[in-house]
RNA sequence: GCCCCUGUAGCUCAGCGGAUAGAGCGCUACCCUCCGGAGGUAGAAGCACAGGUUCGAGUCCUGUCAGGGGCACCA
């Protein structure tokens, strides 16, 4: 379908040619043409303020420029009026026997309703989750697999080829302390004399789940890993931990394409590739403290061994960072490095990486790192999601999974629903930080917009029911039957594929989670006044309001499904 | 100390350099009991502060104040 702005645009570039073309203009180059919706309704439906952005370069009063473009406007099908408005707006009003044929054309697209072409023929990597499988799934993290996938739904809405990743560290010192508290679990299970680390050593992992592990373990291996090491144990926590977190995930409809492990860069030399190409541009240096530190560093660093440095200073950044420890093992940037290298050759025109805020710094060494390997590093597109604090009776929950104390996801769905849990993580704008109230969250009061929006799909579904049990088809109904209020629906709904455009350009999936409850907004008391099945209503009126109805389930059920939330048929 | 994010209605938050700043919840008054499990109408109430850029600033820039996060040879 048609975005209207852009329609609407065109008319404005056609005018303003056509205006220069006859002299009514003088000659200056056009800009992009922005057209937007008023607020105020006699502002009209569409309205740009281009004229306004003219006066200068065309040195003539902007209302007479909009008085020209106004002249000069093109017949349209979709246009019913334009005005003039001080001091220079142009304000558009649509035809609105075009307005009632869209209801055909909302049906027509059904599930696909504004699929754009935005991104045809494009491919697209959205990363995001990537927790490594040390603990289960927690609010916050749930915060950015829901953005992740959303973001993911709107450009596949958009038209691209959408691949979701979820990137995980499965080696290292966490995974190795994770391995241990296992064993030692393991070892209490069996009875064996052992002593539990206290709350003051953070390499033990304190949760709850460690003990549920170890007594299955105790069941299926019995004490044949009595004396085994930490490392059969880890590939256990690991194994069951990813089970869990995709488990937790999928009951929010998040599903996973690519699960990249960081190990595949170390087994196919990748990140020792990125190291040396880093040395061969003069990025690389070896010394105990950075180049640039301070003397008092310098005091400081006395034992340290030699590190491997990235001169990331070159490219801006504050100080060099270390790629490989003294003791020669990477750290965690070097194959971070590596890994969006890898990204970057696997050919995507797009690359989003949903991020909490606590590695918000992390990213921009990479994308030093990228550039100095000669990549364009603007391709490389990050949603930092600011934390989510969880509130439960007016006080914060702290979350930390080493020491056992935690909000999981799985808790959160348990105790609302997975639709309440997407749209609360999703109505929020990610660099704005979100105090999710458990309290509140766990209400089923109207408190909650996700009943309001679901129940207007609901509101649909019922009427049709209705109609078809009393043998009332709305098939060829005479749209030309259908009033203003449904025409305002109807603005609101074509609003979407601008919504969807908007959100997909600008990386801003919430844009939808507000738009949903503003098109709910718009239908609720519409659906209070116009019936379709009452006994006033004449029966070539109610069917068109049927047909109307059936077109609005078509946007709620496009707009819910989005944001990868149900549409349920009934309440 | 430095860097990032945020300060908009009582609360939780939208707001793209453009017209008289919007929702939800809460509050006040009223309507509806139906095609409806969570319905509707109306009302009070706000851009942290100070400069600047612009024809035009909640939006951009600078500073101040306040809150959160980050500044590891952790991931």
């Amino acid at each position: 379908m048609k975005l209207i702005p852009h329609e609407l645009g065109s008319l404005v570039e056609q005018s303003i040619q056509a205006a220069q073309a006859a002299g009514d203009l003088p000659a200056f180059e056009i800009p992009a043409i922005v057209v937007e919706t008023p607020r105020r309704p006699e502002q009209g439906d569409y309205a740009t303020a281009v004229a306004l952005q003219l006066a200068k370069p065309a040195r003539m009063n902007p209302f007479h420029i909009a008085t020209q473009i106004a002249n000069h406007i093109p017949q349209s099908e979709i246009v019913g009026a334009v005005e003039v408005a001080h001091p220079g707006y142009i304000n558009f009003r649509l035809n609105e026997d075009w307005l009632r044929q869209q209801v055909e054309a909302i049906l027509a697209e059904g599930d696909n309703l504004f699929q754009l072409s935005l991104g045809t023929g494009k491919r697209a990597q959205v990363e995001f989750v990537s927790a490594n499988p040390s603990g289960p799934i927690t609010i916050g993290r749930s915060r950015g697999g829901v953005i992740g996938d959303t973001m993911a739904r709107i450009l596949e809405a958009a038209g691209y080829d959408v691949e979701r990743e979820y990137y995980f560290n499965n080696a290292g010192r966490q995974m190795r302390n994770l391995g241990n508290s296992l064993r030692i679990r393991y070892l209490e299970a069996l009875g064996r004399p052992v002593e539990i680390p206290g709350e003051d050593d953070d390499t033990f992992y304190r949760g709850d789940y460690l003990i549920e592990f170890a007594q299955d373990l105790v069941r299926e291996q019995g004490d044949a890993l009595a004396e085994a090491d930490w490392q059969p144990f880890k590939e256990y926590a690991e194994k069951r931990m990813f089970e869990w977190i995709r488990s937790s995930l999928s009951r929010i409809r998040i599903h996973h394409d690519v699960f990249f492990n960081e190990n595949s860069l170390y087994d196919n030399g990748a990140v020792w590739d990125v190291l040396k190409a880093l040395d061969e541009r003069g990025y690389i240096y070896r010394a105990a403290v950075p180049e640039n530190a301070s003397p008092e560093e310098r005091e400081d660093a006395g034992g340290k061994g030699e590190a491997v440095w990235f001169r990331s200073t070159l490219l801006g950044d504050q100080k060099d960072r270390v790629l490989v420890k003294s003791s020669g093992e990477p750290t965690y940037t070097l194959p971070d490095i590596a890994y969006h290298v890898n990204k970057l050759e696997r050919g995507f025109d797009l690359l989003v990486n949903v991020l909490g805020a606590d590695h918000g710094a992390q990213y921009k060494v990479v994308q030093y790192a990228v550039s100095a390997l000669g990549y364009d590093a603007s391709k490389i597109n990050v949603i930092i999601n600011q934390m989510v604090r969880t509130v439960r009776d007016g006080k914060e929950v702290r979350m930390s999974t080493r020491r056992g104390i935690y909000d999981t996801l799985d808790d959160l769905i348990d105790q609302t629903s997975p639709d309440v849990v997407r749209y609360m993580l999703l109505n929020r704008s990610p660099n704005s930080h979100l105090d999710f109230d458990l309290d509140l969250a766990v209400k089923q009061s109207n408190e909650n917009p996700v009943y309001y929006i679901q129940n207007a799909h609901v509101r649909c579904a019922g009427i049709l029911r209705e109609a078809q049990a009393r043998g009332v088809s709305d098939e060829g109904a005479d749209l030309s039957l259908l009033g203003d209020a449904e025409l305002t629906f109807i603005r609101k709904a074509l609003q979407l594929g601008t919504e969807i455009e908007q959100a997909a350009i600008s990386l801003e999936p919430h844009r939808i989670a507000f738009y949903a409850l503003e098109l709910a907004r718009v239908f609720h008391p519409i659906y209070d006044n116009v019936r379709a099945l009452h006994g006033e209503v004449p029966l070539e009126t109610g069917k068109a309001r049927l047909r109307f109805y059936r077109a609005a389930k078509v946007v709620f059920r496009r707009v819910l499904d989005l944001m990868g939330m149900s549409a349920p048929e009934t309440m």
